[in-house]
DNA sequence: TTCCCAAATGAACAAGCGTTCAGTTAAATG
DNA sequence: CATTTAACTGAACGCTTGTTCATTTGGGAA
């Protein structure tokens, strides 16, 4: 029963990346098998063939394909003004990216150590360069005399740990709605960062 | 060749524990093998057995482990002056506690999902009261006058997550020495808590 | 209506999994 | 020296793994 109505590669792609990125970011990347991902979607193991080379390869473009969309929504923020108005809409904008993408998040940190060392290379430079965008806001505070940071960089590391921490606790319909979040989040930032 | 010298299940048992800690710290607890634990010993896989009733209990013997360990630490640390002071206080321990076991964190805190339901609950309640160890600092500080904080819990999780973040980047004998690091971080969790 | 071929099936592959257990070894005990 | 037994081996168990591939299916184009 080939090519039942509706089941184009265009549709079974796609939902393939979503059932794996359900499963790895509930079970984790070993734990979750070929078959389990297949039956998520309604298909055969071999099918999933058609639409990855690998499981390894599902798993990088899922992690990849998240710092891409990551990178990107940075670029389009363009954040201006004082190092303080940037720092702000930096912290806005992480939580408001981050929060709805509670599966992405958790499999973009938890299965690094399971991409090959090729593909982990990639997604860390990634990475690397959305650290750099904190780190250059904090700089410019430094200079501006807006900030008091003794070491720039671990204090980006810091920002971040702080901010991305928030998936560990956040469930949507919680307690707290998501502008209370970021306001709260925000005050933090701003005032470990202030004199 | 079974008993070899000074082969005993005193010093048997710890090198299990310890080569399964460092073995799922790297790779993760799914993609570790019983067989790769055993080969790291130096025995084969059925000896495991004599150590441990099956693998899930391995892994919960070691986050539970630390858990235990960390609770103890800090009922021992007993904090005690101002909610400044505990603060300071409660930020280096978390510090010192955590930088020299860069593997049982890593584990206690990606490993969780692979705990078997009533395993997690056991661990997950050791860390919610760790957690409230620091919640109990701040709202003392908030009657105080001290802090300024709009919602104990979320901040307890904010100076957590930032803490434990440090174990991201950290690396002995890196660039920085333990007490330079902990000063920074002091720095940043005072001002972020204080107007 | 006929044909094409993308998109599936389902069986097969070798390899590895956690776990069990009868048998072997050698240190410790009497 | 003889015996006991904790600690270990090595083979086996049934099952699952990622991946391949010949075969089947059925929607869309001619």
């Amino acid at each position: 029963m080939a090519r039942k109505q509706g089941s184009h590669s265009d549709i079974t792609g796609p939902k393939v990346r979503a059932a794996a990125l359900r499963l790895i970011a509930r079970h984790g990347y070993a734990a979750v098998s070929m078959r389990q991902i297949a039956a998520e979607v309604g298909i055969q193991a071999g099918a999933l063939y058609n639409y990855t080379p690998d499981k390894q390869t599902l798993l990088f473009d899922l992690m990849h394909g998240h710092m891409v969309d990551l990178l990107g929504a940075v670029e389009a923020a363009d954040f201006d003004g004082t190092a303080l108005a940037q720092l702000e809409a930096f912290t806005r904008f992480h939580i408001q990216f981050h929060l709805p993408r509670a599966d992405q998040v958790f499999v973009s940190y938890m299965e690094l150590r399971n991409l090959s060392d090729e593909n982990f290379a990639t997604v860390e430079a990634k990475r690397r360069e959305y650290e750099n965008a904190l780190e250059r806001i904090l700089r410019v505070g430094e200079v501006e005399g807006t900030f008091h940071i003794p070491d720039p960089r671990i204090t980006t590391m810091a920002i971040i740990a702080m901010l991305t921490g928030i998936s560990n606790w956040y469930r949507a319909g919680g307690r707290l709605e998501t502008d209370k979040i970021e306001a709260i989040y925000w005050d933090m930032v701003r005032r470990s960062v202030t004199a």
